[in-house]
DNA sequence: AATATTAAAGACAAAATTATCTTTAAATAT
DNA sequence: ATATTTAAAGATAATTTTGTCTTTAATATT
């Protein structure tokens, strides 16, 4: 569904949204760890997150490190999608036609379109916030290496 | 959602059991050229589909081309996704995990599930034949070059 | 049998994605 | 001020995906 790059930024966002605040900020081992990403991919990822949105924040120096602010973790998870360049999976064609759209659908659109509404729904709504405090409750992961 | 190769061996394998039969084949410049797909890489890819699984048939020589029999158009739309290897896109979690499971569930997971369903259930109900029949009755289009 | 037509097979190439490593700059602490 | 810590920025490399081109093999037509 998605790229790499994506499902980590996903999974690293969820991760400091819940373990980070603007006094306790996340080293990028830390966070590369938690969520089982390559370290240094996982740091270039972070740098998009910080940089063309502000999802992620950052600062450099000692006690330095990744967090995010209350306003960022009400933002919807399609919010981590657009600063990735990847929101256009909710809108593409399932048969990777130009372009999904009523005048010119595809075989599958008309059943497809339903669930794709859903998804977008869920990413749309859902907000990092919520999906964070999951984890904290613990009823949910974001790794299962063994 | 799904890669290039995915979606060219969807639109046409669609596209070849509409148009064809067996007494009527078409040649991968008719196909690539009807589907707006690379033609070279498409063949490989219709070779694909011959060979691993057989979901397409094909025959060399004159008048020879590519053919889906009927039994074949009754397979559902997953048989393509098999074929290419590329099953697993409705399987997997959607924030990366290494599996999608109940014990380890992601924190999209719960929400997620239902969608990954309905995406299951259409993949593994609708025929190739059924998307076919509605390019036929002219109601949906299988490329939207200008 | 020879020729033409078509897909199969194989070798190659370009581009995108994924990943690593090194250097630089910012912030803090001493 | 200096040294230390940390992310930012940049360069590079490995891998995968996407794409092309050439040669071979099968089938049909003459
Ligand atoms: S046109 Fe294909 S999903 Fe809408
Ligand atoms: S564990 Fe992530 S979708 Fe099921």
């Amino acid at each position: 569904m998605f790229s790499k790059t994506t499902e980590y930024a996903l999974r690293a966002t969820i991760f400091i949204a819940q373990k980070s605040s603007e006094t306790n900020k996340l080293g990028i081992e830390e966070i590369s760890n938690a969520i089982d990403s390559p370290k240094s991919f996982t740091a270039k990822i972070l740098q998009a997150l910080t940089k063309n949105n502000n999802v992620v924040s950052s600062v450099r120096g000692p006690n330095g490190g990744f967090f995010i602010t209350e306003k960022a973790k009400k933002l919807p998870v399609r919010a981590i999608l657009k600063a990735m360049g990847e929101e256009d999976v909710l809108d593409k064609c399932v048969l990777g036609l130009k372009q999904c759209s009523e005048m010119q659908p595809c075989p599958m659109h008309a059943q497809y379109k339903p669930i794709k509404k859903q998804l977008k729904e869920l990413f749309g709504t859902k907000t990092i916030q919520q999906l964070a405090a999951d984890i904290k409750d613990g009823v949910v992961f974001i790794n299962n290496k063994k």
